[in-house]
DNA sequence: GCCCATTTATACGGTGGCGTATATAGGGAG
DNA sequence: CTCCCTATATACGCCACCGTATAAATGGGC
């Protein structure tokens, strides 16, 4: 029944939002009700009324980061359009630049290791994204094994540069990820005359800090 | 003293090789001090007469973790020999293909996004593996600012592959990982007659799975 | 075979976290 | 303004874990 209620001070979207937070800061096992509740400036009480227990908050953390780093960012990067470069890009900012997306997601990445069902969630959401990816390469790279090849590295290098610690002596990791996007991003060297935009993009995918 | 003693029934070491087990397993959390009693079928009791406390064993842990991933890794690689792309290969397999220590590697990096020390080894680490994979891409690509690139998507493509769920369609990883690691280990497109070897090498860096 | 140091088992207190039960409070409906 | 429904506070029992203190056992030296 609907008809009337006493006004949810903390509805299930605050615990989410917190719950996703501590898990960016912290990893899975930060995840706790009663952090989440101090944090929020309340105590457990009212987090059972909302959740079953702790992996129905966890369950839902996952609705949420899984439609918000699918649809939300393919169809924003569709809606903009551009050309290919730029919508890998500009889906690469989006997921992997946003200060809220890209912790969250590597928190899961390392949760879906040791968890089955996140790790089928995962490879949902990797899944769309490399299809993304496969899409723009494809626009001016035929071979489809090198397609396949090059939206792989371009996915692991946006994932695996941050959890890479090297140094690159005088350049700054920026720099050498823009010369890294201009091998995968470029036209194969097959036909050496095929290239239309010759000049390097002012900005790269994936850059970052 | 040393003279004598009650022969240490579960020494230092057994521990430490406990504790890495647990860390690749199940990641930091994991590592508590009497689920690896459990394990050694012992009871915690011994433990703290050879570490102060758990953060005790963590260090020790990375110690082992540094010393082995390094030196031991390096050490044979260059012992054994053979052309750059072999011992590149013969590195990655070393590291990223032992069931021993890729795991804890991995769990490792996600320890270091939240434990500025172990951040701190992790950069020795990577650095001197770093180092490897430019000498090797170096006899082969004259281009420093593209050596290190190639290095650096080698190395992302190492780690983050076992942090990616994507599928590959009729492909298998380990076929998509060849072709990626052809485009990162063939000579420059500066000279188009990059296929000097069409045939596949039979095995490939870092493919695995 | 007896010491005796050292290792390990056992028992303890403390902390933090989960989930439940019950009391309180605070906002609509009337 | 009052009643009542609901969200939250409080209090509880439970468990897992840490680190300590103390008792038991075990194996080497003689």
């Amino acid at each position: 029944m609907r008809h009337i209620m006493g006004t949810t001070r903390t509805p299930r979207d605050r615990w989410i939002e917190e719950g996703l937070q501590a898990l960016a800061a912290g990893g899975l096992d930060a995840v706790r009700v009663e952090v989440l509740a101090k944090k929020l400036g309340v105590t457990k009480g009212g987090f059972y009324g909302s959740f079953a227990d702790r992996d129905a908050l966890l369950e839902a953390m996952l609705d949420v980061w899984e439609r918000e780093s699918t649809d939300e960012v393919i169809d924003r990067v569709e809606r903009e359009g551009g050309d290919p470069r730029t919508k890998i890009q500009r889906a690469g900012v989006l997921t992997f630049s946003s200060d809220r997306l890209l912790p969250i997601d590597l928190a899961i990445r390392d949760w879906a290791r040791r968890d089955e069902t996140v790790a089928e969630r995962l490879r949902r959401v990797d899944n769309r994204r490399m299809a993304l990816l496969r899409q723009m390469i494809g626009t001016f790279c035929s071979d489809a094994d090198e397609v396949e090849a090059r939206s792989l590295l371009a996915f692991c290098v946006a994932i695996g540069e941050h959890f890479l610690a090297a140094d690159h002596g005088d350049r700054t990791r920026a720099q050498v990820l823009v010369r890294a996007a201009a091998l995968l991003l470029d036209h194969p060297s097959k036909t050496p005359a095929t290239d239309s935009d010759d000049g390097r993009p002012s900005g790269s995918a994936t850059a970052s800090e």
